[in-house]
RNA sequence: GCCGAGGUCGCAUAGCCCGGUAUUGCGCGGGCCUGGAAAGCCCGUGGGAUUUUUCCCUCGCGAGUUCAAAUCUCGCCCUCGGCGCCA
């Protein structure tokens, strides 16, 4: 949510972002409007306060002095004042729900550098690391392989709980605890703290964090205890500091996060969404940095440095894009997006995302540092390290061998009993 | 789940019984003092509006009683302690 002051003093600022989107200011110029008129009202609620106060401090101090006919005569002249206060309020609260619940649609103003475009085509690319390898053979897509190694009973998934829900078995699903391991360690020893957060979260912190509209397409709710399940341990960890003021000596915060990732994905259809690459529920290990403003630019190449670190390290073929306007969402001001070489989808895909959220999470979450100036809102940001669901796509897919068994990344292999290949799940008997 | 005690400004604390302007300490910022510093003293320290001077709000959340609620009443949330249950 961007801060109020900014509609008041450069509300153009935010519509020459807007026509950076590409959206029209309806939204702006009625925020704008709404706060005129909470403004005017709450002046007059606070005139009728103001006298309110003025009378219960005379008939204080008439009941003081003893003279109880000078109080009764304030009580009698003010009697009506408490209703006209209810009413000149229930406006004056309307106007104010509904600017913020309006602001709240309001995205995020972007970095300068963001690229103008109106879809994911119009993403440019900023780096590509690693190459293409030169198989012998046909490649074959991490379903087929899933399917006939056995790593994935998906029917049965569908079974006890319903369709993209999975059982990960057997070697497959030992890699994807060494990634959890590995992705963690790499980042504990970069300066990240370890957290493992609650994995469901209360409805007003989680506004805090997310675009409303993900309450509808991303977030399972639980009944009837009025919780949602997190879509990313991003969620509860940007969260961790609502409502607090930050002593300046604690920040930069760094922390990195792991914990299982649930996401509805309504309307996620397809082809290309077979398999594991699109599931309600997966392990991500993620970095959040909470800091002050002046340096947020600095972490968002630092989030994206550790990435890239950390994809290399595995060995895999990938490129990073700079998202694009139409691509961006509301809460991000920049993103980088690391998308893996698929060589049997023949194409790259997305498995990370970085991104510097500026005050704008913070605004909603009312989390501030302490300047000398006073309180100011800090800046949130959050990057992907290994979302395992889609770093197993990627390491089937590029380190596929002919008999369609799996290389084993080196690095991984010291959290997998030293074992250099995945190799198929014994049929039982 | 049951019983008890609690939740007050960044932290800590007083006020609550008996309704009438949010107390004090620490921390932090500014000023005085100093060759410089410490100490000491003074001012400030949450949110909002504003005609820049003042006003309004804020004592876990919400409702009620009242001219007036941190204070009284009811409901809820959370924390701590004890008991019960339990991986």
């Amino acid at each position: 949510m961007l801060d109020m002051a900014m509609f008041r003093e450069n509300a153009d600022a935010i519509r020459a972002d807007h026509d950076r989107r590409g959206i029209p200011h309806d939204s702006i110029d009625e925020v704008i409007r709404l706060d005129e008129e909470w403004r005017k009202s709450q002046y007059d609620v606070d005139q009728l306060r103001r006298r309110r106060n003025e009378a219960a401090r005379g008939i204080a101090e008439a009941k003081k002095s003893g003279d109880e006919a000078g109080a009764k005569a304030i009580m009698d002249e003010v009697s009506t004042i408490g209703s006209q206060i209810d009413d000149l309020t229930a406006h004056s609260e309307e106007c104010l729900a509904t600017r913020d619940s309006l602001r709240m649609s309001i995205p995020n103003i972007l970095h300068e550098d963001v690229p103008v475009g109106e879809d994911d085509q119009k993403n440019t690319l900023h780096s590509l690391h690693g190459e293409k390898a030169e198989l012998s053979f046909e490649p074959r897509n991490h379903n087929e392989l899933i399917d006939m190694n056995g790593w994935v009973d998906q029917a049965r998934g569908a079974k006890v709980a319903g369709s993209r829900f999975y059982f990960l078995q057997g070697d497959l699903a030992r890699m994807e605890m060494a990634l959890q391991q590995y992705g963690a360690d790499f980042l504990i020893e970069r300066g990240y703290t370890l957290i493992q957060p609650p994995l469901m979260m209360n409805r007003e912190a989680y506004e805090g964090v997310t675009d409303l509209s993900d309450f509808e397409t991303v977030m399972y709710g639980i009944e009837p205890d009025k919780y949602y399940l997190i879509a990313t341990s991003e969620h509860p960890l940007t969260a961790m500091r609502m409502d607090e003021v930050i002593e300046p000596s604690e920040l930069p915060i760094k922390m990195v996060g792991v914990s299982p990732c649930f996401r509805r994905e309504v309307g996620a259809h397809g082809l290309s969404d077979r398999g594991i690459w699109r599931v309600h529920q997966f392990t991500k290990v993620e970095q959040i940095v909470i800091c002050d403003p002046e340096d947020s630019w600095e972490h968002h190449e630092d989030l994206l440095t550790n990435a890239v670190d950390m994809w290399d390290s595995l060995g895999l073929h990938y490129r990073v894009v700079n998202i694009c306007t139409g691509d961006m969402g509301t809460v991000a001001a920049r993103k980088y997006d690391l998308e893996a070489w698929l060589p049997g989808a023949g194409a790259y895909k997305e498995v990370v995302s970085c991104s510097n959220c500026t005050d704008y999470q913070a605004n909603r979450l009312r989390m501030r540092y302490r300047t000398s100036d006073g309180n100011s809102a800090v800046h949130t940001l959050n990057s992907t390290a290994i979302a395992t669901s889609r770093a197993l796509v990627a390491i089937m897919e590029q380190n596929q061998l002919e008999d369609g068994t799996v290389s084993v990344p080196e690095i991984l292999r010291a959290y997998m009993g030293g074992k250099t290949t995945l190799e198929p799940v014994a049929k039982g008997d």
